[in-house]
DNA sequence: AGCACGCCGACT
DNA sequence: GTCGGCGTGCTC
């Protein structure tokens, strides 16, 4: 019996919206099979559920009796008994019932459920065919399936006039039956066969050359793969067959784990640190095993951030503990993995959303049984199931993309530091352009601030020109956005036969569509929002819901079918730059271009081996890719992300700004940037400009100060969203209500600001009408206790089926 | 979520 | 009178 076995009572969670644990037995037959952190399938509520086990249980109270577990769905422990004060806390924390919060945190997949599923019955078919049906009784019985379909399914297929009710008066006519299934997980271990020797009395029997050359290598190698055999011998499909058939050989099934890493890397040693880096490395270094401390590293751009991560890492490894590496997005995720792996060789597991699911599984599993000390991943890396964590590192701190906008909506920083903290480790925050927030926190004392002020090649950072296009208002089309400074520098560059990089935040073709016939602008028929022209696919683009429609449509409004098509994206920037440069050799690098596997790698390593000349991008572009032959960066116009009503508008510009001038110049010659904006004088375009992180931190934070914003104060937003428009306003009120109620009531939520409800800026998305309720405090207590009340207090408004409410705790977007 | 219970309006 | 709409409550 293994020593953490669970016997009797446990305590579970089970992925559904239910805010609480429950107590379960553990049957006789199911001793010692049972530990923290597995999978069971439990009965609940006259059904069979997944449930995760967070320990021992205690008796419920009153007349409730545990019932008795139904299956122990693992072997070995999905994630360490270590782990479930943290993923409480994150339940706790995001308001967000535990069971979903594992199963976010868990591979997808993993899933076990009973379910009902209906099929039509050769009665109901007969009806089909010569009874004369309703609309949506003939579309939901044409939509079910021999094989059954969920009620859920048939919900989306018959719209608001189906009812679980109208299910059954089918099932009376004896049109629809319902049966049963367990549908179990859709992963598992992947198995391989391997040919194993049986022994052989090589005195009585002669092996053929071929098939001696096999079995010595399987002698020296251990049993192997049939494509491994291959590569010593090009016939040993064949030959393992005969084998096979002679008794010589036998098939073995092993698990084996996917693989996600390419081909080898070639190793690489520690090389010499400049000075900084080596106080950098000593500093934090002295922390693993210390305890926990939080670390903002802030380092410009090309000041050897990775190579520091490297030595800590080894620190930590040296000690017996596991390292969490944060990476933003998966291009970032490769070029990092390159580099740990060139250090530590392949004991690494990746965990990113571009694995299948398989493979995602396999790395989880690496990691939980103990295999594998680093994990290199996007924010759900900062879940993955490590027993000793010695260090966890967020690279590129400040990016929007840690915050996962979901179900469960989490900061996967704040809660990298959260998890050192439990785990008694330092955090590194590394980052060139600091969010607000943490150079707040390290300014006071929270946080250690350690600086990388010098470039590792002592290399001066670019020069920056600013151009106002207020001056070329006047001009016609493109050449508003195409100045002559650009473009001269544009030819130049070309000419030197170095890289030009033109920044734009904004992809398709043309962004402002209006009739030539009444001025109407073309908007998105489900969302309040102005349609996008995208030409290579010649359609009109929502880019918030996803609709399209054909660039042949006509003015909603008026008929016509004459749509100016103006304004600018990259799709169209890449176009005017190829006409202006026929010979220049043009890439574009936006969601449109790198939405398949693969393509955004593609276009960087051509980049890398200089087959593009120019490089047309949207954000993606700015993200710490290394670009080293880039001398030119051109911002075509740098206020795209100021004009948002957002608070962090500011922050988020001088960021971008930031980052992507600093990707000129990177290799032996100096760069060059320059950036067109309408607002010249704006503080955060003018720190952008001078590379000044402490002239925009010292304005924004007097802004944030004045206003009352993070981090001077915490919030919680709920976003109100409904099909029906009147339902939704007044639903967003009741809770207004209800929160002013309860602020005047209850001292747990005394000095809390409530802020609206109001429309949000993005008043419908996807035929969903927004409102937003912004609740401000200076701490989370007091904001925690509210939305308790409001969510599970008497005096809730509770559910509607016409109106859901997401919590968003800490919202990093108020659109 | 998903399912049962229970309470009001319009139909045989 | 009841059938069936939907708000409400609960799941060890």
């Amino acid at each position: 019996m293994a020593a953490s076995a669970l016997n009797d009572l446990i305590d579970v969670a089970v992925p559904m919206p239910v805010y609480r644990t429950y107590t379960y037995r553990v049957p006789r037959e199911f001793d010692g099979a049972v530990e923290i952190g597995m999978r069971v399938l439990v009965p609940f509520k006259r059904r069979q559920v997944t449930a995760y086990v967070l320990g021992p249980g205690v008796p419920p109270p009153g007349t409730i009796t545990a019932k008795p577990i139904s299956d122990v769905l693992d072997g070995s422990p999905l994630f360490p008994g270590r782990m479930v004060p943290f993923l409480r806390w994150a339940a706790d924390y995001y308001l967000h019932p535990i069971g979903e919060v594992i199963q976010t945190a868990l591979p997808g997949g993993l899933t076990v459920e009973e379910q009902t599923l209906y099929r039509l019955t050769d009665a109901g078919r007969l009806a089909l065919t010569v009874q004369r049906l309703d609309a949506v009784t003939d579309r939901v019985l044409r939509c079910m399936d021999p094989s059954g379909r969920r009620f859920a399914h048939l919900r989306r297929e018959g719209g608001r006039d189906f009812s679980r009710a109208r299910l059954n008066a089918w099932m009376a006519k004896g049109w629809v039956t319902h049966h049963t299934v367990l549908r179990s997980e859709r992963i598992g271990p992947k198995t391989q066969r391997f040919v194993a020797l049986l022994p052989i009395d090589e005195n009585n029997v002669r092996l053929s050359p071929q098939r001696r050359k096999l079995v010595e290598f399987i002698r020296m190698q251990g049993p192997q793969p049939v494509a491994a055999l291959k590569t010593v011998v090009p016939t040993a499909a064949g030959l393992v067959r005969a084998m096979i058939k002679d008794s010589q050989a036998v098939y073995e099934e092993r698990t084996v784990y996917r693989d996600p890493l390419g081909a080898p890397i070639n190793p690489d040693r520690a090389p010499e640190l400049t000075r900084e880096q080596r106080m950098a490395v000593e500093t934090m270094g002295r922390a693993i095993g210390r305890g926990f401390e939080t670390f903002l590293l802030s380092g410009v751009t090309g000041s050897g951030k990775t190579e520091v991560y490297l030595q800590l890492a080894a620190e930590a490894l040296s000690q017996g503990r596991a390292v969490i590496v944060l990476v933003p997005e998966i291009a970032l995720i490769s070029q990092m993995e390159r580099a740990f792996r060139a250090r530590f060789g392949e004991r690494i597991a990746l965990l990113h959303s571009g694995l299948s699911e398989g493979e995602r599984y396999d790395q989880w599993r690496r990691i939980s049984r103990g295999e594998i000390r680093i994990a290199i991943g996007a924010r759900s890396a900062v879940f993955a199931p490590f027993e000793r964590i010695g260090l966890i590192i967020v690279d590129e701190e400040h990016d929007d993309s840690y915050k996962q906008e979901g179900a469960l909506r989490y900061n996967a920083r704040d809660l990298a530091v959260v998890r050192a903290r439990m785990d008694g480790a330092p955090a590194v925050l590394g980052s060139a352009t600091p969010s607000v927030q943490s150079a707040y926190n390290a300014r006071f004392g929270k946080y250690r601030q350690v600086s990388l002020l010098e470039r590792v090649d002592r290399r001066s950072l670019p020069e920056i020109t600013v151009q106002d296009l207020t001056r070329f208002r006047e001009e016609q089309g493109i050449r508003r956005f195409l100045t002559p400074t650009l473009l001269a520098a544009v030819t130049a560059t070309l000419e030197r036969g170095e890289q030009t990089l033109l920044f734009l935040n904004r992809r398709g073709f043309a962004s402002a569509l209006v009739c030539g016939a009444c001025g109407q602008p073309l908007r998105c028929d489900r969302c309040d929002i102005s349609l996008t022209y995208h030409r290579q696919i010649n359609a009109y683009l929502c880019h918030h819901c996803g609709f399209s429609k054909s660039g042949a449509s006509r003015c909603n409004r008026c008929g016509s079918s004459k749509i100016k098509r103006l304004g600018v994206g990259t799709e169209r920037l890449e176009a005017e730059i190829q006409k202006r440069y026929p010979q220049a050799r043009i890439a574009r690098m936006d969601r449109d271009t790198t939405r398949r596997r693969g393509q955004m790698v593609k276009i960087l390593k051509a980049l890398r081996e200089r087959r593009i000349d120019i490089l047309v991008g949207t954000q993606m572009v700015a993200k710490g890719h290394d670009y080293p032959h880039i001398t030119l960066v051109g911002i075509i116009c740098a206020d795209l992300s100021l004009s948002m009503p957002d608070f962090r508008a500011g922050e988020r510009t001088f960021q971008i700004l930031a980052q992507v001038a600093g990707r000129a110049g990177r290799g032996q010659t100096p760069g060059r940037v320059i950036l067109q904006t309408y607002n010249p004088g704006h503080f955060s375009i003018e720190a952008a400009r001078h590379q000044d992180y402490d002239a925009f931190y010292r304005q924004e934070i007097e802004f944030r100060k004045a206003l009352g914003y993070p981090p001077f104060a915490r919030m919680i937003q709920l976003r109100i969203s409904g099909r029906d428009k009147k339902r939704t306003a007044a639903h967003a009120r009741r809770l207004g209500d209800q929160c002013r109620q309860l602020i005047q009531a209850d001292p747990a939520c005394a000095g809390l600001d409530i802020l609206g409800p109001i429309e949000a800026p993005l008043v419908r998305i996807a035929d969903q009408f927004r409102w937003q309720l912004l609740v401000k405090g200076d701490g989370v207590q007091q904001l925690h206790s509210l939305v308790r009340e409001l969510l599970f207090g008497q005096r809730s408004p509770g559910r509607t089926s016409e109106v859901t409410v997401a919590i968003d705790v800490d919202p990093l977007f108020l659109m």
